[in-house]
DNA sequence: AGCAGATGCCGAAACGTTCCTGCCATACTG
DNA sequence: CAGTATGGCAGGAACGTTTCGGCATCTGCT
């Protein structure tokens, strides 16, 4: 316990090094003009000291915060605010490794909040995993003139932010279409929810461009992301009870699949025999169902780790906004979708 | 985007009502001798101008950063660190809503951080979530003279925190083990992570007590918390290869009774009509499984709440530190320990 | 009237940075 | 050799807030 010993400030190095405020300052952020060989001295003797610039003093001078936000957008839309938990985690960590990385803060911003709450909120940039259309507190953060990197496009029309992080999920879902035909479907359904994010508006248009280009029948339903559990039972019922059944479901809402399986089991259908089951969000549930099921690892803790990383730099001035980045995504292929081999399979 | 317009500053308050920059601060912060009239109009221009004290001003001058920071530390321990995320995303979910409600931010701190990384984090306080013994960052903090809430006990050696968010465990596993007995249990076997956190201890000591209080086989496993699906298969096996193998198992860990789930399959056991199994963390994946898990409710969200509220508190000095604060638990009993009804009960 | 204490408000320092400006050398130019 | 550029450093203002101490004014009391 020395909270006693007060923190070493800029003014102490100064001193302890023989030359001005000004002078330290320059040296340790590389501004200025100084000799090599001063610049060098006074780093040490920073070092030494173990001085670290305070971050309050350095905000209110620059006007900045030192802060960025995570906002999940998607999780407010869901009454519990419970759903695609892990996924959101993973994604957070992701950008906090970054962030501090970079000295900068991730703040949580806590689902449920009004425009205004978000609007009060003190950060220099915001990261919005997964934007809502319409979302009134990306707008209110947008009008603000705050930096937002968004982790999917904000499918909001009119809406243009700082920066992005995107995956190809045509070519991902197309990439598990082709799997699953490979496998022997020609009957193939999609559950999946509403259009109000840019992945589901993705996943709906490739499914559609699909079924038009092989001439496969159209086996779409579309699922309210709460209570989940319920609609995806009541989507899978639906479509097993059509005149025609699929041969295989594709699942994307981040947790459905054990719910599809579970109303397959309850109608005798044996998976992957009878019927082929994949799920758009991979995740730790996955590998543990029965069988373990096929799924689109979307990266999330990398796609937070780019998030932050554009941020800062657009915050930093090295990137100029209107950026996008694509993020690969990857199909891990498991006993669900084939019985040649149980073994997790890189596509 | 009206980023142009100047940030409204205490100055520009005290020019609009007349008085001088102290008398708004005092107005606005309560303290100092003011007519109440005064202080009433003060609030009212601040409120029509829409003044928020600017945050790194404020902290520098009180040399607090208005921040707190939330470590997890069992996340650590996890190589891959993805295991119950959904458990300690749900807890920042919670601890960043009560901060943000109090004007605090919530700053994430990724796993894997250094000790001398976390400690280099400015923050005036720390939330750290399960404390591991001997957690080398939580020492460093804590050396540091920052303020720690835990949730539940520290159970290194000698550690005293500023407070403390727990609950029961021994009570609630207690309440299991009463609930299984009810069904007819009478081997049940335990199968828990290793001692490194006070939550693992308690089951463990609550475990012991239960069995020798009953005079029953004590079938107890201790598993490794990564990779969890290999170790937890394996402990199931080694349970159901015994001589005498239980007619019920807990599986403590979070997400690991999905995988004796799989193994009782694989061997043609039903459940509950055969085993009955449990699990000691409840979380999206119970209700879902095939057949749905009765778990313990370890309430994180409330958790998160609570622990941030009593920072907080005792950051403000309105708490002294040395505190605990009991967080009930709730049984949901499900169709894996019951054949009467599937429907969810509470207990 | 004179004095003590209470009341209501204000001036200015301080928090620790960054950065604009200025000063003094020295080197270079014509 | 005067004039000018340039390298190397320092002074000090500014960022927006809190807070200590102080200055009036007012009230009540002797």
């Amino acid at each position: 316990m020395r909270s006693g010993a007060r923190r070493v400030t800029i003014r102490d190095v100064a001193h302890e090094a023989g030359v001005s405020i000004t002078t330290v300052s320059d040296a340790l952020n590389g501004r200025g003009r100084l000799a090599d060989e001063t610049r060098d001295r006074i780093q040490e003797v920073a070092r030494r000291m173990g001085y670290r610039a305070r971050a309050s003093a350095r905000n209110l001078r620059g006007g900045r915060t030192g802060q960025i936000a995570l906002y999940c957008s998607f999780l407010t839309e869901v009454p519990g605010g419970m759903a695609g938990l892990g996924y959101y985690m993973a994604l957070a960590m992701g950008a906090a490794e970054t962030a501090l990385a970079e000295d900068i803060g991730l703040v949580l911003l806590p689902t449920g909040l009004t425009p205004e709450r978000l609007a009060a909120v003190e950060v220099d940039g915001l990261i919005v995993a997964d934007p809502v259309m319409g979302d009134p507190g990306v707008r209110a953060v947008a009008d603000l003139g705050l930096t937002v990197v968004t982790c999917e496009r904000d499918p909001t029309p009119g809406a243009a932010h700082a920066g992005c992080i995107r995956s190809d999920h045509r070519a991902a879902l197309r990439g598990l279409l082709e799997h699953l035909a490979d496998q022997g479907a020609g009957r193939i359904a999609l559950i999946a929810a509403g259009d109000e994010t840019a992945w589901t508006q993705e996943l709906g248009a490739a499914y559609d461009a699909w079924c038009a280009e092989q001439g496969s029948p159209r086996l779409f339903e579309r699922v309210a992301i709460s209570p989940l559990p319920h609609f995806t039972a009541a989507a899978t019922a639906a479509l097993l009870d059509a005149p025609e059944p699929p041969d295989a479901i594709v699942c994307a809402p981040d947790g459905g699949a054990p719910h599809v399986l579970r109303v397959l089991e309850e109608r005798g259908l044996r998976v992957p025999d009878d019927v082929l089951v994949a799920a758009g969000v991979d995740g730790p549930l996955m590998p543990v169902a029965m069988p373990p099921v096929t799924a689109i690892d979307l990266a999330p803790a990398e796609a937070g780790r780019r998030a932050a990383s554009m941020l800062a730099a657009i915050l930093r001035g090295d990137l100029e906004p209107g950026i996008e980045e694509d993020l690969p995504t990857r199909l891990n292929v498991r006993a669900s979708t084939t019985n040649t081999t149980t073994a997790e399979v890189r596509a």
